[in-house]
DNA sequence: TCTGGGGTCCTAGGACCC
DNA sequence: TCTGGGGTCCTAGGACCC
């Protein structure tokens, strides 16, 4: 989905069209002072009442950014500060996920009935699987994606661009070609004209810090990496990732479209508007703690899931990141013992200086009708 | 001007078992 | 007195993605 969060506020904001507009940073109150002052005639606030970027203080980051706000310069998980520099006069909006999700169910649901071969990659990302959909081939795909973009645009006002390709990765890039409301076929033989010429970073699972590496041997494009020596990457980068790099710069990618995958991991995390002491904030620490606790235990409970590897995490005023966990012999759901095993594992992390972040986590999920019946053949192994 | 929140997967060492 | 090979599970950290 093109701009995601940014379109779907333009929807309710019609009057921003066409004006810098980024979602992030966080002044409920007065994104509400809006609401009451207009009630449902959203529309109707005029575009001077809406809060600017250059207004800003406090922490975080950018999610989205339409894409006049773009011309600046402004992207996704860019600070706030910066964001203020390069746009001062950008229109600032908090974050609304139970909108976004809404949205996110919709245009899935479309897909879907079109295309029922689709992977879930987030409230704004799929794969989907063209082979066995009826006239998925037609003009390489070309036809299908047209269709999924109309359909989706009629029924939500929403764009999207899509990436046509053998397998996944290449589709990836692909989609990312013509934005916003494009769409892009890469056939087999294009990779040396289509993807070679790019940056090594545009490939998905090589971030950063791959990529600094990358550089380092004077490797920038993916037509460069494809040069090296399958040995040579592995010798370089290990086994597995040399050889998934060399994969991946000659187009090879076997990975399936995953139709239906259960969750790993649920957790509730939060960074202080100031960064707080294990001491001298005690209260306050405890306070947050519990409320993470008791979210993230609400959560499970939602969806339907229980866990028993309970940890913690923390960020330091340093950004460097400490993680606890323990796993226990019956899954839960409980508030209660979520927080009392997340006590322990406080327990057994540095808690010297001062703290940015912290995180309340469970993994190890079964959905709780498992966890129920594995739980009742623990407790009778227990009895002997 | 510091850098969100919710995830997945991988690696590596150690405990423990057969 | 020295010492195997294979396997699973747990824990901590880190890279990466949306």
């Amino acid at each position: 989905m093109d701009a995601f969060y940014a379109s779907v506020e333009l929807l309710r904001y019609p009057q921003l069209k066409g004006l810098p507009v980024i979602i992030g940073g966080a002044r409920r109150s007065e994104d509400d002072a809006l609401v009451v002052k207009y009630g449902e005639r959203l529309a109707d606030i005029p575009v001077a009442e809406f809060p600017l970027l250059k207004d800003y203080v406090g922490r975080g980051v950018i999610t989205t950014a339409t894409y006049a706000a773009r011309q600046f310069g402004v992207g996704s998980a860019m600070g706030m500060m910066k964001a203020a520099r390069l746009c001062p006069q950008a229109i600032m909006l908090p974050v609304d996920f139970a909108q976004y999700r809404k949205f996110s169910r919709q245009f899935k649901d479309i897909i879907l009935s079109i295309a029922p071969r689709m992977e879930d990659r987030g409230v704004d990302e799929v794969y989907i699987d063209f082979t066995e959909v009826p006239g998925g081939q037609r003009e390489g795909g070309r036809v299908l994606a047209r269709l999924l973009q109309k359909t989706i645009q009629d029924a939500t006002g929403l764009t999207c661009s899509i990436g046509v390709a053998p397998n996944k990765l290449i589709a990836k890039m692909a989609s990312e070609f013509n934005k916003p409301n494009g769409i892009s076929i890469v056939h087999e033989g294009d990779l040396e004209t289509m993807i070679w010429p790019l940056s090594c970073r545009k490939i998905n699972g090589v971030g950063p810090k791959a990529d600094a590496r990358l550089k380092q041997h004077e490797i920038e494009t993916i037509g460069q990496l494809a040069a090296k020596p399958r040995d040579w990457l592995i010798a370089n980068f290990g086994k597995s990732y040399g050889a998934w790099l060399h994969d991946t710069a000659w187009g090879r990618d076997e990975r399936p479209v995953v139709t239906e995958s259960e969750p790993v991991s649920m957790s509730r995390e939060t960074t202080f508007d100031r960064d707080l002491h294990a001491v001298q904030d005690k209260a306050e620490l405890g306070r947050v703690f519990t409320e993470l606790c008791m979210q993230v235990a609400a959560d499970l409970q939602r969806k339907g899931y229980a866990g028993r590897t309970i940890g913690i995490k923390l960020r330091y005023d340093d950004f460097k990141i400490a993680t606890r966990d323990q796993t226990i012999d019956l899954y839960t759901q409980d508030a209660a013992t979520i927080r009392r095993i997340a006590g322990q594992c406080l327990k057994r992390v540095p808690l010297q200086k001062r703290l940015r972040l912290l995180g309340v986590r469970v993994g190890n999920l079964l959905p709780q009708e498992q966890a129920q019946s594995t739980e009742k053949s623990g407790e009778n192994a227990s009895l002997f």
